[in-house]
DNA sequence: ACGACTAGGTCAATAGCGTTGACATAACAG
DNA sequence: CTGTTATGTCAACGCTATTGACCTAGTCGT
């Protein structure tokens, strides 16, 4: 099942010859816009060779499957979220702003969020990301094992909201979820479902706004009232409930 | 773009004969199975008629495409998920319940759940729930629009949290993310990424505990302490974070 | 009981997919 | 100049979803 990935070298030096025609950032780029355009199911080797005027078996000069493509246009996804970060020393308010930063720019990127959210890339921009959000946790007083706890809660909320809602933007499957609400829901017998009935017009068009930034500010308040204990020992559980 | 799905009769009688073998829910029953053995990418019309002991073809006469397959596995999902729930009245738990019972089942059959969880059935065990949760709400005293939003977000709760952990437990494209992290993220000079150096040790252990406990308590907090209007009039708005 | 109909299965074929290996070409290194 | 290597093309393999023709067996109306 896909089992044997090589951890090897991560990619030989290329040193790029003159003529040249493709490269990966240009490979990644115009993958993106293919996926956005025409949605992630549509992008086809054939199709991406095509895009780029070369023949698609040429891609794999540059990558050795479409999976570790997919890989590449997660990070460079990641890279674009950040470029506009600019610490503030706030650790509360940098993180509210990571996370709107890259919530945002996974809506803005709807179908490449979707295939990108939950793949683990191992590559430069998430790892900058992940020492970067460690360091902030760590500077807000949080002990090492607190900081790695509350890091993945935080990732976790601002990736799976960025996943779902993009996911609801984008489909899969149908243009959009609210052509399906309207034409299934709308004419269901009231007397069997009252409670669909009784709040149709205000379910449709609550669709298409998320509940991420309710979410997220729960989060942080709960965050920044949480003990930090700096160098200090002493640990608790606020939340007994069991894990899977 | 697949765009004209017509919305008309949702599936013509189907008198079964006698002689018949297949069904619409063996099929179904037949594609979580491979799903959850094999993984989402293995389910191929072809094997899947293997595995039922038919031609890849014969499955067409049951649905009309492999999406509406798709769609009817997800529902079923979602009716297993329910089965179990007994409400009891008390509507913060019955909301803890569902919420409980949705995402074990998805982490249950984790690659289902990856294909099922951002799609929107319209099919009845979906309607269901809908109608069931948003009857919660409006017998927890929210008044229509209220008891949507609540409700979506609830909803946008459990399944954004079931289908990263799922995901996280199911691959994609590595066997697990422990693995890529492992191999990638042990190696990093400490100099460069201190941060994650430091916690290293407690990172790798965390990455198989979800998050989604905590933020479900975070939710329902909010919730029972939200303000309540019943009947009467009155509207608020708690956050001024901007939507999109 | 018989003829018409059709639900439910097979089979063959189409167009597209990711990926591989052989081949060509051109730029570079010694 | 010669060998090597990076970078592209081309043909082919086995896979995919889906379609249409075909066949068969069971049901229904008379």
């Amino acid at each position: 099942m896909a089992s044997d990935r090589v951890p090897t070298e991560r990619r030989r030096r290329r040193p790029t010859r003159s003529g040249q025609v493709l490269s990966e950032e240009l490979i990644v780029q115009t993958s993106m816009r293919l996926i956005e355009q025409h949605g992630g199911e549509a992008l086809s080797m054939r199709r991406l060779g095509a895009a780029l005027g070369s023949d698609a078996t040429a891609i794999y000069r540059y990558f050795p499957s479409k999976d570790e493509l997919l890989l590449a246009v997660a990070d460079e996804l990641i890279g674009r979220s950040l470029e506009l970060f600019r610490p503030t020393g706030n650790w509360i308010g940098d993180l509210r702003q990571l996370a709107v930063l890259v919530y945002r720019r996974n809506l803005a990127y709807p179908r490449t969020a979707v295939l990108a959210a939950s793949r683990v890339t191992g590559r430069p921009n998430e790892i900058k990301t992940v020492e970067m959000m460690l360091g902030i946790m760590r500077g807000a007083g949080f002990d090492d094992a607190e900081a790695v706890r509350h890091y993945l809660s935080f990732i976790d909320l601002v990736l799976a909201f960025s996943a779902l809602d993009a996911a609801a933007q984008s489909g899969p499957g149908t243009d959009s979820p609210e052509r399906a609400w309207r034409s299934g829901y709308a004419s269901l017998p009231p007397e069997q479902y009252p409670n669909i009935a009784a709040t149709f017009d205000e379910l449709l068009p609550r669709l298409s706004s998320s509940s991420f930034p309710l979410a997220l500010e729960l989060f942080l308040t709960a965050l920044e009232t949480a003990p930090r204990e700096g160098r200090r020992a002493g640990r608790q559980n606020r939340h007994g409930m069991a894990h899977r």
